[in-house]
DNA sequence: CATTCGTGAAGACGAAT
DNA sequence: ATTCGATTTCACGAATG
């Protein structure tokens, strides 16, 4: 991240043509994957490795202008930044510990006793509400398997805020905190294009697969989630990584994937099913041997699966030419 | 010997009732 | 909630190099 403000401190008129190339460019970091925008443009995310630029896509200034100093202060909207990520926005309010006033000094005995009540409100009505322990144990949650996943920020944003709508949804009852976290941010990740299969899901999640695809289902028909079918191309870049390949494979995979997916033999297969046989077709016909097993492997899907997503492609492959 | 291919039984899933 | 059809997985043996 260090890299990350190098690039933000001044701006320049060519600002426009460097951001948009740098869409659809190389990723530096893992130098396999493509950089794509998110859904809010405010990010340059690699849909491989996980990998945020923040590049002078926000404009920092405020988008109003003011003339003298009474209508600067009249306009100015100042506080800290508020995220999605905390179950108060981070808006809430604290008390300190020490028996202190404004200036330091000490403040009088019939005071403590006063604050010390006004301490314990506070805790309450901060974290005492059920909704509200109910969200901060689910937004840690979200933090906790988006790190192990390491998908950018902006999917652990969505996430709580799907998370959110499903609680003032009432959709949580009867099923566990955990399990509606983790199956919102599997929509999250399907959402911003960075999808993650419910198997690595359950990896990082203390439910099982099974459960969170049911609540997915659950929550995305209740909360009218439009969810399009994954592109299984959007597995590509990350399987091929993992399997260290050079480019000419990544190159034609790529190309045989388009052409079944527009041949519709794909539709109700597994998508990483199809990304991992097209990964497989395009090392066998650039002459390398990997095995089905290695893709396998990396896809988590079986052997089995492979040889017959595979079929089906050399099939429509041949007859396109 | 490792890899690939084909098969049927069994489980999982989505859709429909 | 159950049933049905399609898909994936598992387990096995055969073929190929």
């Amino acid at each position: 991240m260090s890299n990350m403000n190098t690039y933000s401190s001044t701006r320049h008129q060519d600002e426009e043509t460097t951001e948009e190339s740098r869409e659809g460019s190389t990723c530096g970091e893992c130098e396999s994957g493509t950089l794509v925008h998110s859904s809010d443009r405010h990010e340059l995310v690699c849909n491989e490795c996980g990998l945020v630029i923040e590049d002078e896509s926000i404009d920092y200034g405020p988008e109003w202008r003011a003339f003298n100093h009474s209508e600067r202060q009249e306009r100015s909207r100042v506080g800290a930044p508020t995220t999605e990520l905390m179950h108060d926005r981070g808006l809430t309010t604290k008390i300190d510990w020490r028996d202190k006033d404004a200036n330091g000094r000490t403040i009088q005995p019939e005071q403590r006793s006063r604050m010390q009540r006004l301490r314990k409100w506070q805790q309450r009505i901060r974290t005492g509400d059920a909704g509200e322990r109910n969200l901060k144990q689910a937004l840690s949650e979200i933090s906790r398997m988006s790190s192990a996943l390491g998908v950018p920020h902006s999917v652990r944003e969505v996430a709580s805020v799907i998370y959110q709508k499903a609680l003032d949804a009432d959709l949580i009852r009867g099923r566990s905190i955990e399990g509606v976290a983790t199956a919102s941010l599997y929509a999250a990740c399907r959402q911003e294009n960075i999808p993650r299969s419910l198997d690595e899901l359950a990896e990082v999640s203390r439910v099982d697969r099974k459960e969170i695809g049911r609540t997915y289902r659950h929550i995305s028909q209740e909360l009218d989630l439009v969810m399009k079918p994954v592109d299984p191309t959007q597995y590509l870049p990350r399987f091929c990584s993992q399997l260290d390949v050079d480019s000419e494979i990544r190159q034609l995979s790529k190309e045989i994937l388009e052409t079944t997916v527009e041949s519709g033999v794909h539709s109700g297969k597994s998508p990483t099913g199809c990304a991992a046989a097209a990964i497989y077709l395009a090392a066998q016909r650039c002459g390398q041997e990997i095995t089905q097993r290695d893709v396998a492997d990396v896809a988590q899907v079986t052997v089995v699966t492979i040889r017959n997503r595979y079929q089906e492609q050399v099939a429509v492959v041949d007859e396109d030419g």
